[in-house]
DNA sequence: GATGAATGAGGATTCATTCAT
DNA sequence: GATGAATGAATCCTCATTCAT
């Protein structure tokens, strides 16, 4: 049965794999308007009917071509929660935020396309996903939990409560940076998470 | 000779507010990438033409229409840091940012938008910006100080800092909705605050 | 309001007119199929952007064409009813069937590709037609009930029926034209109507 | 060397036989257009390439599979003369149309399609018929001459001549269908047969 | 004989912008 | 000031056909 997204040849694999690469790239240079399928195919140094045997449409190409990006920090996170106790609270969140960022830092123009653009939002929804692959939502609150009965956290707060607000200050960390002068993101990460571990509470 | 920016006349005058407030709903209501020249002009009344005859391209009116409806939030805004001192902190900070989530309704298709299209980027960098008129981060910046030195604050934050970092964390709370169960905004806001203020350290 | 198929200037009605008249053609000439917006638009002299401000699509505009040439005939066909008695009914007969014939000439490619493309047949059955206008085997049928009390013709046949049958006749006879020798459609319509009036049995 | 046709080996009977099959069931359930070499390689269960193995070009094979339905029925229609002076003329007449209408049922779309599209029309005409084999037309007209002699039919009708206005008006019929309240194919054809036999005449 | 990946010209359609009236 | 018709480049996508394996 023909499917899109089966490349059995090698050929294809590598076909697929280059077209990938592409996007990728390319969401990242030029952002997720200006990505048009032509500068895709082009990137990829295949014909632009070519993309359509691996991916039903652009929404699909887009991303998956982030998803595949996701993968490999995805499964490093997921250790996360065995850190507890070991370290500083402190230094285990602002590792684990840092490898989010790095993440999103591909995945970020797509994102944002998502939340302007119905089509994009649309291929997410019904895409696929591995439901055993662990989301970072969950692995950040199991974390906390973990640091909370250690007695590193306090008691009165919901972990995954804390977690949401982890994630979300990082989403908004990157997307809407804050004017200049801009420090590092990774600096912004460590100041953000100190304040929000010490309360501005006296 | 003047070629946008008509609005001499009366009838002038309210071409471009129908022109503004068009804009304004039609992102609201349908997304930007949905908003076309058209689409604005056939809700404000007016042929497609007009709209050049009053702002020089399509970024241009969207820009304008978003800070329009900034304007009254602002200047709302800028009593903030006369009530240091006055109500609970947590109050006034959840006041704050809920006035602030409100104009970012109408206003977030448009900060998203622009951070995926590089020509509405570009509007917002040339536009001519008040420079009188204050803008949020520094307001809020503002009243933590003075909160500060009122000892309602802990001594050790830096007001700037802190004041970015909660701004961000609505930016991403409105931006990024938590998946479901989702919480009303409102409360979401309250409960960002609250643990903010007092930390999640012990 | 903007609608398609507004043109309210006389610049409008001109190119409206000119998309109508190079559409026609190039049906005619080359086929539905083989008919394409970028041919229309460059027979007709404008943009292929101006044939969109004029029809909703291709279809639409393929449909407006047929049915613009439809008109005077189906307008003179009215009067056939009014014929009754007066000539020959083998005369009158083919003389109808004969403008009904130069009216399919060009009508003949789109109703073929009607059967074919299921675009068109939408396009057909969403079209709103004139309620008023009198369709030919409605006109058809009346004229041969006004024969039949006239006693001209067989009292136990069914009008209706009668009508259909040589309006599917026609319709065979041009779609379907017999192998050559190939008379004229003239005078095989002239012979198709003398064999249905005296019929086959001795 | 080989290039079409290269149903030599049993393998290439049977995938020549798929993809005959195949085609011929796509176009009766989705019409011409929609009929793509993609999916009928599907429906075959064999790549796309492999179809060019086996035809020439995409307008072939359908003619092929369209041809391939004809011959049982020709075969069958082939004893029609020989029933002349058995049974009622009208009963003769009907059962002829009948099969063929049924044969018709799927090879409409593609005789339509041919009215409409040049290369369809090119390959019939370039298709080597079997000349041995009997058309319809012919065959048909063999009967009415055979039930002329028997004193059975007007001596003064052409036999080609009706036997071609029989089966246009068949096509037309099956073509064109009358507009609703729609009789079932097989009363109408009888209906036509008995209308022409007996005439519109008093 | 068969595969299926690749091709690439060509399709319909959109939309910000210009300009004659 | 306003109109609205016209523009035309650009977009995503289709599909019959070829060819290396």
């Amino acid at each position: 049965m023909l499917r899109h997204d089966a490349a059995v040849t090698q050929r294809g694999q590598s076909t697929r794999a280059a077209l990938l690469a592409a996007a990728a790239r390319l969401v990242h240079d030029v952002g997720y308007t200006q990505t048009t399928t032509r500068a895709v195919a082009q990137a990829a140094g295949v014909a632009e009917g070519t993309l359509y045997r691996h991916f039903p449409d652009k929404a699909s190409l887009l991303l998956a071509a982030a998803l595949e990006q996701h993968a490999p920090i995805i499964e490093q996170m997921a250790q996360l929660p065995g850190r507890a106790g070991a370290g500083a609270v402190r230094d285990n969140l602002v590792d684990c935020l840092e490898q989010l960022a790095r993440m999103r830092e591909t995945l970020l123009p797509l994102e944002l396309a998502m939340l302007s653009d119905p089509d994009l939002a649309a291929a997410r929804d019904s895409a696929v996903l591995d439901p055993e692959r662990p989301d970072p939502p969950t692995v950040l609150a199991d974390y906390l939990r973990a640091e909370q009965q250690l007695g590193r956290l306090r008691q009165d707060v919901d972990p995954t409560e804390a977690a949401v607000l982890l994630l979300v200050l990082l989403f908004g960390l990157m997307a809407a940076p804050p004017p200049p002068p801009s420090v590092p993101l990774r600096l912004s990460v460590r100041r953000a998470v100190e304040l929000l571990l010490m309360g501005l509470t006296p």
